[in-house]
DNA sequence: GAAATTACGTCAATAGTACTGACATAATCT
DNA sequence: AGATTATGTCAGTACTATTGACGTAATTTC
């Protein structure tokens, strides 16, 4: 079992390096990083029974109150029937509400409920500690290069999309592109 | 179906602000720049019928060439029955090859071949092409910024398993500690 | 040397998140 | 009136992960 099959090729024995000008460093820390970031609510998540794919509608829809579902999925970057359970489940658990839109009766508005607010906040909480425990000796200058850094590391097309809100949230509510 | 049912929590219209001190900008950047940073990879990926953990573990075995299958769970933090199906099909697709260990004959060790090599330089490329664009019109104190910012997310207990590279290996192989 | 432990492999069942494709309904636009 | 849009839903599939159980070979312990 451990013998190569006649065709299998030759093991390579030497670590891969920063050879190509490959930035291996950062790879990996951005792996470990993003994994230990998302365990903590992880954790809490699965006290409701909820996943992270919950999380994430619950942080955008309390981000964005009102926004619809077609704003939700192209944030998100997923299918609607990607998106039907998981917001189902929070409907039903009473996390989110749906309003029909004003202008248009077909849109579905979504908003957190006190309860959907709750969570979010609980969910957020050990992740914004972690942050600032990493910025802990750290001024402003370091953090706004960190945000730069994680803005730029977002496709462009997609910069739009988000609210800095430290920075930016010059009076727009959230679509008014 | 808009209509809240009967015990259904008011919707709350007013967005999630940086009250509490919750980091939302950085929280929601993380999550941005993630997905994106995972999605040059994945379709290269999808050429070959692999996935994100594919990448993960050919992206460990060329790192640390010679890491036993312990040692790689140990760095995924997953079960040895979720690395047996990835494995397998590296190796039966001679990404990967498996060498009897020299002191303990139970475990395999994990080596890359030149087929492994190439295709995790390949999966590399664009990740660390997309770093460098991030890292544009920075210096090497910005660099070394981010890189000590995503460090220090990491949890603590696991900092010691992560080669900066660039940084340390001070001699070390890989297992010697 | 026998017993316990370790390293690894594998079978079976389940869960969470995602996908594509298809179809339905109501509302709005042309 | 007909086309398009916003949303919902059904069915089937894929990938990654889990827990639990069992097997085998090699090493360690007594």
């Amino acid at each position: 079992m451990t013998d190569k099959s006649p065709a299998a090729g030759k093991p390579i024995r030497t670590a891969i390096t920063s050879e190509d000008g490959i930035d291996f460093a950062i790879i990996e820390l951005f792996f470990f990083a993003y994994r230990d970031f998302t365990s903590d609510p992880d954790q809490i998540l699965a006290d409701y029974g909820f996943g992270r794919a919950h999380h994430r509608v619950l942080h955008f829809v309390n981000r964005r109150p009102g926004l619809t579902v077609a704003e939700l999925l192209d944030v998100l970057k997923i299918t609607k029937q990607s998106l039907a359970r998981v917001l189902k489940q929070l409907i039903d658990t009473d996390h989110v509400v749906q309003l029909q839109g004003p202008r248009d009766r077909r849109q579905r508005e979504l908003y957190p409920t006190a309860k959907g607010r709750a969570l979010a906040l609980a969910l957020a909480r050990p992740q914004s500690r972690r942050i600032h425990a990493a910025l802990e000796d750290s001024g402003a200058a370091e953090r706004t290069l960190v945000e730069r850094f994680l803005e730029a590391m977002v496709n462009p097309e997609l910069r739009a999309q988000i609210d800095v809100g430290s920075a930016k949230m010059s009076g727009k509510s959230h679509g008014e592109h």
